[in-house]
DNA sequence: CACTAGATTTTCT
DNA sequence: GAAAATCTAGTGG
């Protein structure tokens, strides 16, 4: 078994090869309550600072996108449609505000807390979207900026085994600006992918 | 199965 | 005022 926290220089590179590299890697959530859930990331997106159209940095800096302006390697959480938390981890470097959604994970560790939280018993259902995902790790605003390379941050991500199935790419989702751009990753053949 | 409305906050026009 | 990196419950085929 790999325990290896993934390192800050795992996330300074481009958007695009992280969220490749993403794929088949553990997300690990330390709860305060000193329970433990940890997913396999099955499903992410790449989104490219000041160059697309579709990243919420491309405006410029507000107070919701700032964390994107830092240093790579921290979690970037957001609040949308009035319900919803995502959850993004900046890459690159200072000047380049790029980050990677996390989309879609299939729950490996702490099954009940998150079937509790989801209100579902179908584990096919718990995290197969970026939302819904946030909600079965409990993850909120109070995590936005968190750094997630150190092992007992609140939220990290470390080595998985490797992405048998192989890795596709095609066009993001819920967006209408850059479509065309095929920054979309995720796991072949897996049924925790939102779609 | 497909489609639709509604929840509700941040940001931009 | 309207759209947004979404999800759910409801209707109808």
């Amino acid at each position: 078994m790999i325990l290896n926290t993934l390192t800050r220089r795992f996330y300074a590179r481009s958007p695009a090869v992280v969220a490749q590299g993403l794929i088949g890697k553990v997300l690990v959530r330390n709860l305060d309550t000193g329970n433990k859930l940890e997913g396999v990331i099955v499903e992410t997106e790449a989104y490219e600072g000041f160059a697309d159209p579709a990243s919420h940095a491309f405006r410029g800096k507000t107070k919701r996108n700032e964390v994107m302006f830092g240093e790579a390697g921290h979690a970037y959480v957001y609040f949308t449609y009035g319900f919803h938390h995502c959850l993004n981890f900046v890459t690159q470097t200072k000047g380049n505000p790029s980050a990677v959604l996390i989309r879609a994970a299939e729950p490996t560790l702490g099954l009940d807390f998150m079937r509790q939280r989801r209100k579902t018993e179908i584990v096919t259902k718990i995290a197969n979207g970026p939302g819904k995902l946030c909600q079965a790790f409990s993850i909120d605003l109070s995590l936005n900026g968190t750094d997630v390379t150190k092992l007992d941050s609140p939220i990290s991500v470390r080595g998985g085994q490797r992405e048998k199935y192989g890795v596709l790419s095609g066009r993001r989702i819920g967006i209408r600006q850059g479509v065309e751009k095929p920054w979309r990753f995720y796991s072949a053949g897996s049924i925790f992918v939102s779609r």
